[in-house]
RNA sequence: GGGAGCAUAGCUCAGCUGGGAGAGCACUUGCCUUACAAGCAAGGGGUCACAGGUUCGAGCCCUGUUGUUCCCACCA
């Protein structure tokens, strides 16, 4: 038997213990056909960075649930892996490089994929030993990477059926244009950012030198791109404008009035001028109108050489001068200040530049409505449901998803262009010619692929797919996804169409959702603010165990966590409890004991002891199915430190320090420690792997122990209750000590009136430091004593204190109360002499409410009995 | 403009299918007691945002109001 170290030291021991688990191979989820699969992939982490806090909830959830299942035994799997993220990869490299002072273009496609793969290399390992570090029972034999080898064969198989069926396809339209990142990106990833700006409002001569119309931009510049100036159909002021043309500032061409719904009359003059090269309404409305589309901006969002004078030039640059110049024409009327949303990129922050170009795309409609009809059926549910609103939402307002992007670091868009023909030839493998002409002067299409369109497929692309693996076969469909809310239009939404179309089935059964970790103040720790909390300084100096408890305790599904030092505090002296109330039995153990089984004997406080046990066995069980951990640690807390250390531990010391009464003690103990050990496990698996191998003779890990269940055999009902009038009659005497200022040294003669006296004489010796005599009995001659009196629910206790007690105000707190006694036998009375609550009120809870009555009666006659024994 | 969450002790939050409110931290008092002062014992502290309604009974269900946070949409 091991002993444990006089301080609770996690730094020590937890690194031990991972290692530990591994040599016994204790990770490795088995395919048996005899056993149920359970298996959560893990949502992949970025390779850009570390573990955050985010990631440190998300895994510490995941583990909790995966020890669990494998613990109950089934055949487990969590599924570790990264993520290559392309563009947030693709930024992080180019800016390392831009301190070099070098360009990707500098070195070329190739060396630039080399130095991503070494990036991938450093980082990935990273994150996966910080994952271990946390504690993560991963199977790191099946660790897989979205680019690999496996991955990237799911995806181009993927990308091919797509394209067959007409759900890819190649399209001229108007994308979300990054000029910083120089690449489109999905509507998903453009952030609306507030912005104080200004609107400004210019005069279109008509062409007819008839007049002017009056229009308000926010982005002047791109007016050298217009193509018409739209009002609504139902506007009586410029109903006779519509179908004149304009003629446009500057630039002097001519441009058509046109009508169109879209237009609001209410803003602004209620003319708008329309660009559709530049902005996604416009290009609706030149869409139904037939406009031509006038490109101003280069890749870099300047000004093109068409435009001479201000080629070039950035957009805002570009503004200052047009805006310079349209005065000077006498085309601007007045600028007003303005404050609106802009569109910008996810990644670097940059203005969102709209433009129309070549992209692929896939075509949402015929992927959406079985994704829906997957979670309106519930063949997958949400936790908490009302995440399902959000996942709907977003599947019903899905346009056309554009997926190339203008990145080296990705799946390259298994496609290729002839030189000769144009003809585009989609294969899963590199074809040799162009399957229309025969050319052999093919260039593959230089665009990778949205980082979400590879991570869509995880679920099955990492179990095997496109083979039909024993994996695949066995896991498919996972069980549980556990994510945060910002992540459910990103990924869960593109997870669920997928696994449906290509695998059949959902790619999950339950999508866990949980919160943002935010910070003391409850603002979202970011870089830029600099209030991120780093997990692995929190291991360091806390434990991981203390930074899981932390995480999990107490949070409810869904809701953001305040992650502040007092919850870490408390997580750690938490831990620190169980350490020391273990070395305590430990300590206690004789040389050779092992563990065999209950006594047969059981004391009523052993009962009591068992009986609760085994309730929270049942509630930790319960609210892990329902995927309550907040509640499931609060339960175990409260087991462990209220009644296993504070009553039962102090309860047994004098047993222990008896050798005939040893024993018994000493195996519940044991027992009861071994059973919170394999409750609390999956939510702090280190310190009870460790205090298990001191306590265990088993040599078997205890993170393969068969997890507790609740067992019929210790519903000792009765002793429960009975019990609990001994630690009632306990605390009520604590109190009135307290109270009345009794130092902890004196001891006195207590009398306790009970109509169970059997139950206070089996516990007397727990009295022994308040009492130098306890008598009870279910009535007392105590003629005239000057005595303390003190009432519980169930018994009356008399304290004879002559020398102590100032009678007068002994009297005073008896009358009060008394009061409170009678006001609570009225209001009991009212409600029980109410025909309506005694009909139509559950049984139970009348009778709960006559207990209460019968109880509040006898606390009133011994409050009585109390004060005429002092007059 | 659409949707969602939250509002409970000084602070941060739990609170189940409706049956007289809990935790952690903080606070007060007393304790070095056979592990743990990162501890033990006892205690104080709440008009459950507001107004209606349903019900024998509402922190919980319904309607509305206020405050607050977030998501979506993106009217130039």
């Amino acid at each position: 038997m091991k002993e444990l170290d006089k301080v609770y030291a996690p730094e020590k021991i937890e690194k031990g213990i991972y290692d530990y688990w591994t040599e016994n191979d204790c990770f490795r989820a088995v395919i048996d056909p005899e056993k149920e699969p359970y298996t959560i992939v893990i949502p992949p982490p970025n390779i850009t960075g570390q573990l955050h806090m985010g990631h440190a909830l998300d895994n510490a959830l995941q583990d909790a649930i995966i020890r669990r299942k494998r613990m109950q035994g089934y055949s487990a799997l969590w599924l570790p892996g990264t993520d290559h993220a392309s563009i947030a990869t693709e930024a992080k490299i180019v800016a390392a490089m831009k301190e070099e002072g070098i360009t990707k273009e500098d070195i070329g496609r190739e060396a630039f994929l080399r130095r991503a793969w070494e990036w991938k290399e450093k980082y990935a390992g990273r994150i996966i030993e910080q994952l271990k570090f946390i504690g993560c029972s991963c199977d790191w034999s099946r660790l897989r990477f979205t680019l690999d080898e496996g991955c990237s064969r799911a995806v181009n198989t993927v990308f091919n059926k797509y394209y067959n069926e007409g759900i890819i396809y190649r399209g001229n339209r108007i994308v979300n244009w990054c000029p910083d990142c120089k690449t489109t990106i999905s509507d998903a990833e453009v952030d609306f950012e507030e912005q104080e700006s200004f609107l400004w409002h210019l005069r279109y001569p008509l062409a007819d030198s008839s007049g002017y119309i009056e229009l308000a931009t926010t982005r002047p510049e791109t007016m050298l791109g217009d193509t018409a100036v739209a009002v609504n159909p139902n506007d009586k002021r410029y109903k006779n404008l519509i179908g004149k043309t304009v003629i446009l500032p500057i630039v002097h061409r001519e441009i058509p009035i046109v009508a169109d719904d879209y237009v609001d009359m209410e803003f602004g003059t209620g003319a708008v001028k329309i660009t559709p090269a530049h902005d996604n309404n416009d290009y609706e409305v030149g869409l139904r109108h037939n406009l031509p589309t006038v490109n101003i901006f280069t890749d870099e969002a300047q000004i093109i050489d068409e435009y001479k004078k201000y080629a070039g030039l950035d957009r805002y640059a570009a503004r200052k001068a047009i805006v310079k110049d349209l005065d000077a024409e006498g085309a601007l009327i007045r600028t007003e200040p303005y404050t609106h949303n802009v569109g910008c990129c996810y990644r670097c922050g940059s203005s969102i530049e709209p433009r129309i170009s070549d992209q692929w795309f896939v075509k949402m409609d015929s992927l959406c409505a079985p994704a829906l009809e997957a979670v309106a059926d519930g063949r997958t549910s949400f936790i908490p449901e009302r995440f399902a609103k959000v996942y709907n939402h977003w599947l019903e307002e899905l346009h056309d998803w554009c997926i190339s992007r203008q990145l080296w670091w990705g799946h390259r868009i298994p496609a290729w262009h002839c030189r000769d023909c144009g003809h585009i030839t989609v294969a899963e493998n590199e074809p040799k010619k162009c399957q229309k002409c025969g050319s052999a002067n093919i260039h593959q299409d230089e665009d990778t692929l949205d980082t979400w369109f590879s991570s869509a497929l995880w679920p099955f692309s990492t179990l095997g797919y496109p083979d039909d693996t024993e994996d695949l076969r066995y896991f498919y469909p996972t069980s549980t996804l556990v994510t945060g809310y910002d992540i459910i239009f990103f990924w869960v939404v593109r997870m669920m169409f997928s696994g449906l179309k290509h695998m059949g089935d959902v790619p999950f059964r339950t999508v866990v959702i949980h919160g943002l970790v935010r910070d003391a103040l409850g603002r979202k720790m970011s870089k830029s603010l600099g209030n991120g909390i780093d997990p692995i300084e929190v291991v360091e100096r806390y434990g991981a165990d203390a930074l899981r408890f932390s995480l999990i305790n107490g949070i409810s599904p869904g809701n953001d966590i305040l992650f502040r030092d007092e919850r870490i505090l408390s997580s750690r002296n938490f831990n620190n409890k169980i350490w020391n109330a273990s070395r305590f039995v430990l300590m206690n153990l004789p040389d050779g004991y092992e563990f065999s089984r209950i006594p047969d004997k059981l004391k009523i406080e052993d009962k009591w002891l068992l009986c609760r046990l085994n309730d929270v066995t049942k509630e930790v069980n319960e609210n892990f199915e329902k995927m309550e951990l907040g509640v499931v640690s609060q339960k175990l807390y409260s087991f462990f430190w209220d009644t296993y250390c504070d009553w039962y531990i102090e309860i047994a010391k004098p047993r222990l320090s008896s050798e005939e009464l040893k024993k018994d003690v000493l195996d519940i103990l044991v027992y009861a420690l071994m059973q919170f050990l394999k409750l609390i496990h999956p939510i702090i698996p280190f310190i009870t792997e460790c205090i298990w191998q001191s306590v265990s003779l088993s040599g078997r890990p205890l993170m393969l122990e068969p997890y507790p269940r609740h067992d019929e055999a210790f519903e000792f009902r009765r002793e429960e209750r009975d019990f609990t009038m001994v630690t009632e009659a306990i605390t009520a005497i604590r109190n009135i000590r307290s109270k009345m200022k009794i130092s902890p040294s004196v001891k006195t003669k207590i009398y306790i009136k009970t109509d169970k006296p059997d139950i206070f004489k089996a516990c007397v010796f727990m009295f022994s430091r308040l009492a130098s005599d306890l008598e009870c009995a279910e009535d007392f001659e105590l003629g005239g004593q000057k005595l303390i009196t003190v009432v519980t629910d169930s018994v009356s206790i008399f304290i004879p204190m002559s020398e102590l007690i100032d009678i007068e105000k002994e009297i005073v707190r008896l009358e009060a109360e008394r009061e409170k006694v009678q006001s609570d036998i009225d209001r009991l009375n009212t409600k029980l002499s109410n025909v309506n609550f005694v009909s139509r009120a559950p049984a139970e809870v009348v009778a709960a409410e006559k207990e209460k009555l019968e109880a509040a009666l006898s606390k009133l006659s011994g409050i009585n009995g109390g004060i005429s024994e002092l007059m």
